[in-house]
DNA sequence: AATATAATTTAGATGTGTCTAAAAATATAT
DNA sequence: ATATATTTTTAGACACATCTAAATTATATT
């Protein structure tokens, strides 16, 4: 029944501006990995704009019913930011896979295109693309895609850097998804669906020695902190 | 030589609004069927705004040397104008044959959709959906798609209101390309490609009686000033 | 040539989204 | 508990793109 108010919520929905939207997107990825209300400051480091500009920001989305505010606390998503939210990342993800199966780009290249794709209005677009690729379920960085409701499912994963010596499993996604990072990747031959072991964690400087395509490498913290393993 | 130089000039080029895009490119489009310099108020008309908009942004584009401008006589687009809009008018035209040759639009839902996207920018984007479509010449309505260098193909084609009687010629392009128009074609059965026969020409009110597909129809004198015949 | 009409430009205002600098509130440290 | 540091908000400004109303210039009519 809340579900149909809100379609219905939706179908009348006035549009959004492309920097309402960054905003909605940026608080919607920050809640995943927080479960307080998310800061200003955390809002204006991701976007890369002045707190102030934020707090501006923040005012125009609570009045539009799409976060929750009182000053100094915080903002959390409504049930409607939410909905708005996951459906630009399903946009951006559905983008990726295509620039990546449809036009052959590498999995560094397409996050920046996919960032000015997302804004596209015509939800038959989306629909009709999401038919086109075959309705995939994951982006070229293993992230699931969220449905049409907005449902986003979950995977079990673990950050490699928090497996024992001898743990095991299978590269499924990236935390990081800059160029830099994913190209470095690809340099290592490190890809997603790949078997990652891990043979040696020194204490020293808390790098990490791997097994992959049976080849021992050895990977900095910080690339362990961004490797997702199933 | 001066194109290596413009070449330089658009590669070190800042980004332009999309606001700014569209001025220039209704401009490019005004400028086809005109010899003059192009007038306030037809740019007002086709963008849907007031001619003091227009004015201010005819000025902004002048400084930019996009157009040249002198005040009361209008504006004509610089090589520099042209090179612009050219591959606004690329990107719009290969997003429309994507849009009906994969993901199965027809052709009069895809105009709305590419002013979209026609705005998104990315070079290599437009050269790998190029190649993945084919290398396209013309758009699902007839109109040429630029090439990389700007160079828009002109081809012969008349309106088939300027047809005589017992004249006959193939449907290549449409003057029109809004929805209703477009559906009213198909309605009637009209396509791209086909064969279409004049066979009587009414004095009274200018109407249209063809022959298409063996059948016979009657079209008003604003349908055959919308339609183009080789 | 003078007048009326139409097109164009200017002046001044608004809404959006951003910024800097300063004030206020909150969090941290002594 | 008080002082200090950090975070957040406010105040005031600016660029962009638009508008209305008024002034200016060009064109058409008599
Ligand atoms: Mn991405
Ligand atoms: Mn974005
Ligand atoms: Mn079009
Ligand atoms: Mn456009």
């Amino acid at each position: 029944m809340l579900n149909k108010i809100l379609y219905i919520c939706v179908l009348f929905l006035p549009m959004f501006s492309q920097a309402e939207e960054n905003y909605i997107k940026t608080i919607f990825h920050l809640e995943l990995s927080s479960n307080t209300g998310i800061s200003t400051n955390a809002i204006a480091k991701k976007i890369d704009t002045k707190a102030s500009s934020v707090t501006d920001m923040i005012k125009k989305l609570s009045e539009k019913g799409l976060v929750s505010y009182k000053k100094y606390q915080g903002v959390t998503l409504t049930k409607l930011g939410k909905k708005i939210a996951s459906n630009i990342v399903r946009k951006h993800r559905l983008w990726e896979v295509f620039l990546v199966e449809k036009l052959n780009f590498s999995w560094d290249e397409v996050h920046e295109i996919a960032e000015q794709l997302e804004h596209i209005k015509s939800p038959k677009l989306i629909k009709k693309l999401d038919e086109h690729l075959g309705f995939p379920t994951h982006d070229p960085h293993g992230d699931p895609i969220p449905d049409e409701n907005g449902n986003l499912q979950t995977i079990e994963k673990r950050l490699l850097s928090n497996l024992k010596e001898n743990d095991f499993g299978i590269c499924v996604g990236v935390q990081d998804s800059s160029t830099e990072f994913l190209q470095y990747l690809d340099k290592k031959g490190i890809e997603l669906g790949k078997k990652i072991t891990v043979l040696e964690k020194e204490d020293f400087d808390e790098s990490l020695s791997i097994l992959i395509d049976n080849e021992k490498i050895t990977i900095s913290k910080k690339i362990a902190n961004n490797l997702y393993i199933k």
